[in-house]
DNA sequence: ATATTTAGTCCACAACGTAGACTAATTCAG
DNA sequence: CTGAATTAGTCTACGTTGTGGACTAAATAT
């Protein structure tokens, strides 16, 4: 339950309050920490100065706001010392990405691999490798990794970092954290959560949403207040298996009707024409190749680089050209989502809709038929209904999550990294 | 965002952190809190001797526990004097309970009345009535009443007290917590969160629950270790509005299909051949009367007492004379339940699956065939699919969670109450 | 009866935040 | 250009709270 709180309790909650104000304003005074926080001019100045001494925090020279009175010293969180890595292993590709303590994304790195027919030991041994060579980089730079956050595309057990079923993977109860081996800490998470956290940390700004990833599944993370909610055993956000129609197509889940059966990228392949599991997937192959990305220096939204998960690209193509099919898939994965969203509305009342991972792209020719569907099934009771938006992360999203989860705790306990 | 933490803030947490362990233990010495919290002896008794004086606590004499060593004296959560009352506003009935801070419920008062066609203000002025003798009584017993909390069927603005929309009342924007006046704050809550937090508090133990609240409409609300999950306005649980079939009936709240078209109450009723809202209602008279309950001393798991909402008895003797309508009537609706179900148990991921309200009475018709819907919709992804289990409390629940919450909230924060 | 064990209190001390005096660095008025 | 006003940040005495170990109290074991 909860713990007793001593003098370094009190302490550590008090760097964390001035930490996290000098996080979420950029950057501020002493004394504008003190009357934000409510603290005296003493404490903040003290506490400060620990921030200061463990290179998370740097004063950055005078302000001359012009008004009168001794000018304050501003003081922002430091780059140029704690690091955090992120980690994501998809179907078609490997991904890291280094972000700094500022969120700063200091390196990207993306390796298309064909993972679907790949043994678990070989994926994990080809991320270590891609892992350490960041790490090298990142102590190049004069950073120091302090964790990292492993994404991959199913449901997780946290405690051991196992991963528990990732059907897109065929893998089953697979000890990723453990096989990885790495240097530092390292905690799995359900890709779908840390999109989420990515789009909530690296995205629009917002702080309530729920973050729906399109990928060969369809997965959402829910964020409340700024905090991701997890469920009972860390399995929520399951949208992909929420009842679109219960005698619908029937789906690997063992249900019928679920939501993938009509809005997931191998659904949309099909009903497009394609074959599930086609295009540039399917051959079998154990392909690599073509890394996006490289150390950039400034700037957390770029475009996203690297390969996008499987060939939405080709969808897009037929949906820019016209194509009549793939209008009438789009128009019914809207639809669809729309049915399935009402339902997590209803029960979870979020605050906007996000839309992420392969709805990006195929955004315009989705967007209003999702949200027509919500307003006509839910406009009678409620005063407003969710806006439906797109997310500008796109693949980004996952990686980016898992690394800045790091970061947010860096942030929320800076106490715990002093005493080490 | 957060608070500086001060030596006071230490100080409540701790005392917090005593009051909480008493709580849950049920009865201490000073000696085994100290080994539970990690502070040392000497906190520990400053800390007891505090909530002593305040009388959350009191000694019960030494023990004799037959080892060695002098006997420690044991300390429980007093009921002597900490009270709250819990408040229900219902279709057919107003409820009022008292419960001490040991959880013991001292008083129960119902009262039926149609509130299906009365205006806002004669409801509220008559349930201030019930309230305003409850709290003598209360005070005849020598207990201090510090807060009530109201449940309404309906969501709640929380911030204002505002009923924002109860159908079944016919209620919109109604100001109940204004309306109310009663000589201590009132916090105003959904009745279906309400439930579930006396399932929690009353119930069978459990922590982890979504708990299922049959009544006029559907509700539902989700604990997670303990703690009530809102969502971003306080409208989470919706269940009856989850999509069980998209071109399904068509629902007063604008969509199609909806789980209430198939589970509730009127929905039941009209399957077994009862026109909905006929019965007991529906005859436009504003009949009061059949109070039932009075002071109760010990226990807090006592047979609910008072009418039940509806009438759902109507229907049990029906089931119980083997009639086939009413059979199938629920055959059905466990079947939709177990839909809806499905997709709450894959957004949300609870533990376990609570049916109150009218699926208590129900639960031996419709208990099976939820459980079957949801091992075949569910059972091929995951280890285990939720259990399905019903309340005990019944129409109890959402008045006591109600009380309940009061009750909590000094168990949570003891320094709050010691200031005044 | 005495040793042993455990419960609870007492007291000197340490950690941390507070309050207000004090110093530093700027703008504004003349 | 000088001094008053104003604001930033530091310094010091102090208050609150938890700690740790010595001490007292009350039981059982021998």
């Amino acid at each position: 339950m909860a713990q007793a709180v001593r003098h370094d309790a009190m302490r550590a909650r008090n760097l964390a309050l001035v930490l996290g104000e000098v996080n979420a304003r950029g950057s501020l005074t002493r004394a504008a920490l003190a009357e934000i926080t409510g603290l005296t001019k003493t404490t903040v100045s003290k506490l400060v100065a620990d921030l200061i001494e463990a290179g998370l925090v740097v004063e950055t020279g005078a302000v001359r706001d012009g008004e009168r009175g001794r000018p304050g010293v501003v003081v922002r969180v430091s780059g140029e010392h704690v690091a955090s890595v992120g980690l994501e292993i998809n179907v078609d590709y490997l991904a890291v990405r280094v972000v700094d303590l500022s969120r700063t994304v200091r390196l990207r790195r993306t390796q298309a691999v064909d993972n679907r027919f790949a043994q678990p030991g070989d994926v994990v041994a080809l991320l270590r490798d891609l892992a350490l060579k960041a790490v090298d980089d990142a102590v190049d730079m004069g950073l120091r990794v302090v964790g990292g956050v492993l994404a991959v595309p199913g449901p997780v057990d946290q405690r051991t970092g196992t991963v528990h079923n990732a059907p897109n993977l065929g893998w089953r109860d697979v000890p990723v954290a453990a096989l990885l081996e790495l240097p530092f800490p390292v905690q799995v998470e359900n890709e779908a959560n840390l999109a989420a956290l990515g789009e909530l940390w690296f995205g629009s700004g917002l702080s309530d949403f729920l973050h729906v990833s399109g990928e060969i599944g369809i997965g959402a993370g829910l964020v409340v207040r700024g905090r991701l909610f997890q469920g009972s055993h860390g399995f929520a956000g399951e949208l992909g298996h929420v009842v679109v129609s219960p005698d619908g197509p029937a789906c690997r889940c063992g249900g019928k009707g679920c939501l993938e059966q009509y809005a997931s990228q191998d659904a949309l392949a099909a009903a497009t024409g394609l074959p599930p599991g086609a295009g540039p997937h399917g051959n079998g192959a154990h392909r690599t190749g073509a890394q996006g990305g490289g150390a950039s220096g400034n700037g957390t939204q770029t475009t996203p680089g690297g390969t996008t998960a499987g060939d939405i690209s080709w969808i897009v193509s037929r949906l820019e050209a016209g194509d009549a099919a793939a209008l009438a898939a789009c128009e019914r994965a809207g639809w669809a989502l729309g049915v399935a969203l009402s339902s997590a509305i209803n029960l979870v009342d979020p605050d906007t809709i996000v839309l992420g991972g392969i709805y990006g792209p195929l955004f315009p020719w989705i967007g209003e038929a999702v949200a027509a569907t919500l307003t006509s099934r839910l406009g009678q009771m409620r005063d407003a209904v969710p806006p439906v938006v797109v997310s500008r992360l796109g693949t980004e999203a996952a990686a980016l999550g898992a690394a800045g989860q790091v970061i947010q705790r860096v942030i929320a306990d800076p106490a715990a990294l002093l005493q080490t």
